[in-house]
DNA sequence: AAATTTCTCAACCGCTTCTGA
DNA sequence: CTCAGAAGCGGTTGAGAAATT
């Protein structure tokens, strides 16, 4: 394997940074910046080639960075952001305050990949999972939202649109069921995506109504449109309803609707909408006052907002079968 | 206790994207 | 518009640590 281009003019070390070399970088970015890394390595006097340098800041010596394990919290985040994002680990560590890329990265594939992967379904989840399947409708899938539901239709595509994965609800009233797989898809049933699906569910999200003119766009731009969104003063998500025709613009399978996001330039990115507080995981159940108690408020979806019309809290036993993971997962604390 | 296997994670590689001349 | 260098990103590697036999 050759070197990178800006290694390859002169002799560089690799491998490990030692305390010193840490130290010379150290001083080198807090007295010049790194307005250009290819001269830093000059200017700390190392010889490194400026990439390394770049990497070793970023990734290890930066101040802002958090260290040690991930919080349950933070495990969730990624679960979820990963089901929409995918591998976009940059993206993903953004909404991850005090964690790299790469960190999230290896967090991923060492710890929650081999979770979620060896059964197709994360056994965490699995006991509220089938209880939902059963009340709501099934599809066939024994191993519920979890399970790979490939979606013959899905190649057909427009490739500016996201499929919102929602987290399945520990409440089988809901009448959702979940086919997420790591496709990000999300299909609502038709049958019963009852007003409490949006009232508990998708708060800031607002579906466009057959009289809404306002969103009328060809995707659905979900409460992002000023007049679409959501207002914490009402409680109940008005006229909300499916507009039939539109819908069948997209995934109309059976009675199964498929809800994509817009990504056109009026809609946020999926991460936009992710930030504002609206990614699915389920949030409190009003009457739930039992479990008001036992809930932990993930205080990360709301920080970048200040106060949020309505904070979104994990049900007490999602976040149990996060913390399960957690559990279950050898201490990650960082070295050195 | 020693050998072996598995796991973790820092670092690297190569490709892509960005930026400025 | 083109090009070159810098920066960003995701996949992969491998050394050291931890766990297992």
């Amino acid at each position: 394997m050759g070197h990178h281009s800006c290694c390859s003019k002169q002799k560089v070390k690799r491998g490990l940074w030692s305390p010193e070399e840490d130290e010379k970088l150290i001083n080198c970015i807090t007295t010049y910046g790194h307005g250009c890394w290819s001269s830093v390595p000059q200017l700390a006097g190392l010889q490194r080639c400026g990439k390394s340098c770049r990497l070793r800041w970023t990734n290890y010596l930066r101040p802002d960075l958090k260290r040690g394990s991930f919080s349950p919290q933070e495990a969730a985040l990624i679960i979820e952001l990963h089901s929409i994002l995918g591998n976009k680990w940059a993206q993903i560590a953004k909404h991850l305050p005090g964690r790299t890329d790469n960190e999230v990265k290896n967090f991923w594939n060492s710890s929650i990949k081999k979770k979620l992967i060896p059964h197709e379904v994360n056994p965490a989840f699995a006991s509220f999972s089938s209880d939902h399947i059963h009340n709501s409708r099934s599809h066939g899938s024994e191993e519920g939202f979890f399970t790979l539901n490939t979606n013959p239709n899905l190649g057909s595509q427009p490739q500016d649109q996201l499929y919102l994965p929602i987290v399945p609800s520990p409440t089988p009233s809901l009448g959702l069921d979940y086919h997420g797989d790591f496709n990000n898809i999300l299909k609502l049933d038709q049958t019963s995506y009852a007003s409490n699906f949006v009232d508990h569910f998708l708060p800031p999200f607002q579906l466009p109504s057959n009289n809404s003119s306002s969103c009328e766009s060809s995707s659905w731009s979900l409460g992002y449109q000023p007049h679409c969104q959501y207002d914490p003063n009402v409680q109940q998500v008005q006229n909300f309803s499916i507009n039939e025709a539109a819908a069948a613009q997209y995934n109309n399978i059976g009675n199964e609707l498929m809800v994509p996001i817009s990504m056109a330039s009026s809609a946020p990115a999926a991460y936009e909408i992710i930030d504002s507080n609206a990614c699915g995981i389920p949030i409190l159940y009003p009457s739930d006052t039992q479990e008001l108690d036992s809930l932990t408020k993930l205080s990360c979806f709301t920080s970048d907002h200040g106060s949020h019309p309505q904070d979104l809290q994990f049900p007490s036993n999602q976040l149990e079968c996060i913390k399960a993971i957690m559990s279950s997962l050898p201490s990650s604390s960082s070295s050195l």
